[in-house]
DNA sequence: ACATAAATGTACTAACTGGTACATTGTGTG
DNA sequence: CACACAATGTACCAGTTAGTACATTTATGT
């Protein structure tokens, strides 16, 4: 093996290093977009494995096949999530200003993620086949019912909240808005233009989203009358 | 076999009649359904072949090919769906009625439309490719904005309606509900339990999003306290 | 009736795509 | 160092699926 006579062939990895959890991680990664972008049906294994370090075969090696990728690419996608949910702290705020930053925060996560967002849209179209199969996602999340509901108490307690207020429908309202946000976008803009689609439209439409919801909410809430923009 | 020496073999239409529209409308029938449970990609066009009375000759006959196919189906629905906003009439309501009356149809509509629902996800998974491309389509959800618009000013005239109400905006947050109430309904049964999509989970919430849209709309609103169920 | 075009049936194919068989290389362990 | 096993590469296959070639039947206008 004199000095030149070595030539690997492929030189990203004359050797390689055992490291299966990073190379899960990356075939994991580039499925991920693979599927949010075109679907479970839509999403080809031979695309997958041209994109990533490893190769084909170390996608049914690790997976078995199509169906388990997609599965981890899913339970992958809500861990992340969910720690993210995990990290938002709202307990020393006052409740109205609470229930606010808890809206806000959950309009602008769904915005950052859209391909969290894409794989929701998917698992629904499969009618969430794969999440209920799923031992890990169950309960996973819990984190964002336990705040509402801490909030909505302390509101009560101080007056400011109606009694009826109930932490389940309050994330279902939530969630709507700020899922059909990004799930919808394209065919919204399509039929009634970009108008909502803006950075100072974006603004608006989260604003009205948390008058929504302190209004249904806090006792004689009345809008901020933000008029001109 | 018997005595009657005619036998059509298949007696569905031993010999048939020329009636393309027939034919072209049973297409598009199954085909909605076929591409409403599996998407573009997994929507088989064999299985729509089977499905319908015409073969498979015939689909491509008519339209091209898979995504002509697609495309006719989107149009088709986009159609259906215009007419029944076009039939919904509350001109002759007070305006915080007729509002009431707008949330709750377009509630309703969403719930009992369920495949419209899901080809509109799957082509916001296609980014809205095949909408853009329709000749069709653009404009063709107008009257729902202009309903909105009316109402808008006739409770701005009555002094009702804060001035900033916009129709645009409040049809963005009317249907953000209306839809992920269907189109989310999977995963957020199998994360939060199915108690907001009971009978009077529905009902409860249909009447959140009314109380919330008026809340926002209308000056002063306080929503009806319905406390025990 | 007859020509012409529209509508339909049958059988086929070319390409794609998920998945696998088999050989090989690297790593930790006694 | 040898052995077992984990990790990887290569080539391949079998089933599926969109799409087509070609022949045939029905309606229609003249």
């Amino acid at each position: 093996m004199g000095d030149t006579s070595r030539k690997p062939a492929n030189t990203r990895k004359a050797h390689w290093k055992q490291n299966p959890d990073g190379v899960k991680e990356d075939i994991l990664r580039v499925a991920t977009e693979e599927f949010a972008a075109h679907g479970l049906s839509g999403g080809r294994i031979d695309e997958i494995a041209r994109k990533t370090e490893a190769s084909k075969r170390m996608i049914y090696y690790y997976f078995g096949d199509k169906d388990g990728l997609y599965q981890a690419v899913l339970e992958r996608v809500y861990s992340t999530l969910r720690e993210n949910e995990d990290a938002l702290k709202v307990g020393d705020l006052d409740p109205v200003a609470a229930l606010s930053r808890l809206v806000e925060a959950t309009f602008e996560a769904h915005a950052n993620t859209p391909l969290f967002i894409r794989l929701v849209m998917i698992e629904n179209i499969h009618n969430a086949a794969y999440l209920r199969r799923s031992e890990i996602i169950p309960g996973l999340n819990r984190s964002i019912i336990d705040k509402l509901d801490d909030v909505c108490q302390r509101g009560k307690e101080a007056g400011l909240f109606r009694a009826n207020a109930d932490p389940l429908e309050l994330h279902w309202l939530i969630s709507s808005s700020s899922f059909y946000n990004v799930s919808n976008k394209e065919t919204f803009s399509t039929s009634f233009g970009d108008t909502l689609y803006t950075a100072q439209g974006q603004a608006r439409l989260k604003q009205r989203v948390v008058d929504m919801i302190l209004g249904l909410v806090v006792i004689g809430y009345e809008p901020p009358l933000v008029v001109s923009e």
